[in-house]
DNA sequence: TTCAAAAGTTCCGAAAATACGAACTATTGA
DNA sequence: TCAATAGTTCGTATTTTCGGAACTTTTGAA
């Protein structure tokens, strides 16, 4: 198989980390790499959110994150397990990342009324 | 003429406030707009920056900004002033905006050979 | 007035990005 | 070797973005 891409951190920019945390779902994905100590593979994600998103839906959002340099994406046997680049990411924009999501939280938190584009975050309410 | 749109601050969301930041030609104005005293005009930036834009598309820009929240626009004449709404977005989520603008200037100091532009990630590889 | 110029917006077709079903690839285990 | 599982890739349909041309508003003459 092709190796999957993943660029170095001194090549990340910031414009690729906004426009990848600017969707819902990939902001969900994000969220539980960066909080679970469990790595998250791609189908866990077909149950996880509520409404069921097609795999190969998935598989572009995970392309997304780990182009980039969100995720780090290796395979375990069958599956590919994906985990936070978080702290690389930090040592290249300190605080860009702890704002993000706790902007999210905090939206989260003050919108039961709220609309939202295209699906409701995963820690909604 | 319509009148222009601007949502309430309480209705302003991080994913429309990442998606325009995460456009260079955005951060351009939007930057403009929140570090200077004076308000930009849309016809400011055809000059400004590197690669001249075409009005409707900076018209377009304009708009994303001011439909996320990020600008407000007024008439004044013939000219539309856009002023930053920083401080309203500070509220709703504070340090956010702090964070993005640090990171972007971190990256373009320690770039001078980056190339400014969003289609860069799809053509590597 | 009436006209022209300046600043933006809107319209619309072309180009690019995104969504997703179907087909394909890689790995494991029977 | 075969089937099952997990993902990727391909191809097409939909959506979004770009940008030239035409339109609207406002101002400043003539």
């Amino acid at each position: 198989m092709k190796p999957l891409f993943h660029p170095s951190i001194e090549d990340v920019s910031v414009e690729s980390i906004l426009h990848a945390l600017s969707d819902p779902v990939r902001v969900a994905i994000f969220l539980r790499t960066a909080t679970s100590q469990c790595s998250a593979t791609c189908s866990d994600f077909q149950q996880v959110l509520e409404q069921p998103i097609p795999k190969s839906t998935l598989s572009q959002h995970f392309k997304v994150l780990r182009e980039s340099g969100l995720i780090r994406a290796e395979r375990k046997g069958v599956e590919m397990h994906n985990t936070s680049r978080c702290a690389e990411v930090e040592t290249r924009f300190p605080g860009l990342l702890g704002s993000i999501i706790q902007a999210y939280t905090l939206q989260s938190k003050g919108a039961g009324r709220r609309k939202l584009s295209k699906s409701r975050m995963a820690t909604d309410r």
